[in-house]
DNA sequence: CGTTAGCACTCTTCGCACGAGAGTGCTAAC
DNA sequence: GTTAGCACTCTCGTGCGAAGAGTGCTAACG
């Protein structure tokens, strides 16, 4: 059965007072606060509806009304209306990129910041990773006589470094030797295509190739990858945490630990579009008593990651989504703009 | 005045159960605990004896006794024995270093880890630098047709990168054949010898040695650098902070904030020794109660930096110095091995 | 003279009762 | 359908008293 009107507009009232104050809110108080045409008795009644339809609870009789799972999931569903950032908001924002530095590590950093300190909760963001990662250069550094370091650029930008150790003495000559070798024949292709070229004559030259098989390999993974996290301390001090101790040191587990990987709503999030995620919809358990509010930045069909927020149920979900939408905007831009869609300029992606 | 043998002992076996049981020591229980041939009442005038020299206090009339910042200090200084790790305890940190990959990083923020789980508080580590900064190797890989990525290796491992945007197009041979001779030129130079070099003709050139140069600077103030931390959540679950969520956010913050580096007593630390920081020895304030346990690690005169522990006064500091100390060494080992001497190989250091 | 038993004293902690306040649910009247 | 009135419930803060822990002091002891 769909609310009529005037029950959503109070079930809206109810989600609104209580994302601002962290209060249950009472039947007088929304009166007040909200000058409706309303005695308090007709509201109380109202929500009594509401809570028979489970969107609203009490923790305890005496007390006023909080919002369900439910209640918030209707909310964000068909109640909430769409905010857009002021221009003055945007440009804060957009001043604070262009300040910092060209590189995309403290762009990501910079863009959780953001969220995290406009909503007063923690912020996640996980390293752009490609559909199909692909070498685009390798580099060979003597480090001692037996051993030297293997610097490998991606086509998603990423460079990853590994040391090597070599069983025989081996020249810095003949690693620079090996090394256009090796960005000839190999460069622009999938770790599977070097997996399917022939094996090299030397013990060094297969060592070589192994390893930049396996760092490929390593950044197909990156998916997985620790997402970077800030404004923790933003979070634990909402007042949910509040003198819990035990709560807040779960949290802070559950969000530094490395089960937050794992823990990321990653399904198919669309193009432009926010997912959020409220509560018990969390698969995993320490997150039942938290929402997510994510998008996928990055170009289409190039690099690409995740970027949004962590918090309380008790989300300012309106301001949330119009924050993490601009953020999320702004790094696709940035991306395209200076790694020329993804830095896939040597070879086109050939997925969608 | 020095203390009695008797007092002494005293003071010790108090430090010893109070960093045991996080509970105020009191005279019966004393005895009782480590079979005193003394009553009680006896042991509470040596008590009170020992709170007159300001070795130890009480919260409150009726409270046992707890060490004073003095009692530590005087504890670590004279009255504790020295602590060796059995074979056992070596053996099993040992093997953890040697399941992890190679790669300096790792090892870090695995001793840091080691040192966190073992004394159930939090452990950091700043990143190795040397003293002489020198570039080792650089490399540009083009992104785009009007820019490109500069990765500089330097003398002490580190490799750094940095995108550069260029006013005209280049080409990657271009690129290719400019690493070639920078490296031929400026390899083994410092960031003060590349400045003393007359300047390039090209504006891609000059770009590019800039940044270099840019690089080479970073990586000599990297002792500012954010050290690593681990095990912030073994800290705080230690008792002191139990049920206090002020002051946990509080230790929080300032063992994760930014406040951390400038905080950390860098003094002069001998090239074997342990430093112990207790309490309101710390210069800065969020510090003051807590203490400090810290070794340089690396190579004499190569690339070195600092690991150690951070964890409420109550330390068990027998226990930490010999962890830290043992790890200390294991890591300057590996550095030894793995980057032989600092990966000082091309230019050997002039410094001492 | 150092050591010890005895004891009064102090201070925390915990349970409990009590009152104030907030908010509900119900009922009867409009 | 809406509203005023009212009894009811539950939380929260406060005060009080008993229990417990540990001290400091004093007087006696070897």
């Amino acid at each position: 059965m769909p609310l009529s009107e005037r029950r959503a507009r109070i079930l809206a009232f109810i989600v609104e007072d209580y994302v601002e104050s962290a209060q249950p809110v009472g039947s007088a108080a929304l009166v007040a606060r909200h000058d409706l045409d309303l005695s308090s008795a007709t509201v109380r009644s109202e929500m009594a509806a509401l809570e028979e339809q489970g969107l609203i609870t009490h923790p305890h009789t005496s007390a006023g009304r909080v919002p369900s799972n439910l209640g918030y999931r209707t909310y964000v569903g068909s109640l909430m209306g769409e905010r857009r950032l002021s221009s003055e908001e945007e440009l804060t924002i957009l001043h604070q990129f262009h300040q910092s530095a060209v590189n995309l590590e403290r762009w990501l950093s910079l863009s959780a910041s953001v969220l995290a300190n406009s909503l007063h909760t923690a912020a996640i963001a996980t390293p752009p990773h490609m559909i199909e990662v692909r070498l685009k250069q390798l580099q060979l550094v003597a480090l001692t006589d037996e051993s030297a370091l293997l610097v490998v650029v991606m086509n998603d930008a990423a460079v990853l470094q590994q040391r090597l150790e070599f069983p025989e003495t081996v020249t810095q000559e003949r690693l620079t030797r090996l090394a256009g070798r090796l960005n000839a024949q190999l460069g622009g292709l999938t770790a599977t295509q070097i997996e399917g070229k022939p094996d090299e004559a030397g013990a060094v030259e297969r060592q070589v190739v192994e390893q930049v098989v396996a760092l490929l390999r390593s950044e197909e993974d990156a998916a997985g990858e620790t997402p970077l996290v800030e404004g923790v301390r933003e979070l634990l001090r909402q007042p949910e945490y509040e003198g819990d101790s035990d709560r807040l040191l779960d949290t802070l587990e559950a969000v530094e630990g490395s089960r937050l990987q794992r823990a990321i709503p990653a399904r198919s999030l669309g193009e432009h579009d926010v997912a959020i995620v409220i509560g018990d919809e969390n698969p995993a358990e320490p997150y039942r008593d938290m929402s997510f509010v994510l998008s996928r930045y990055g170009p289409s069909g190039g690099a690409g990651g995740l970027i949004g927020l962590l918090g309380p149920t008790r989300l300012d979900y309106p301001d949330a989504v119009a924050h993490v939408r601009y953020v999320s905007d702004v790094l696709t831009e940035l991306m395209r703009r200076f790694y020329g869609d993804a830095g896939s300029t040597s070879v086109p992606p050939e997925d969608q």
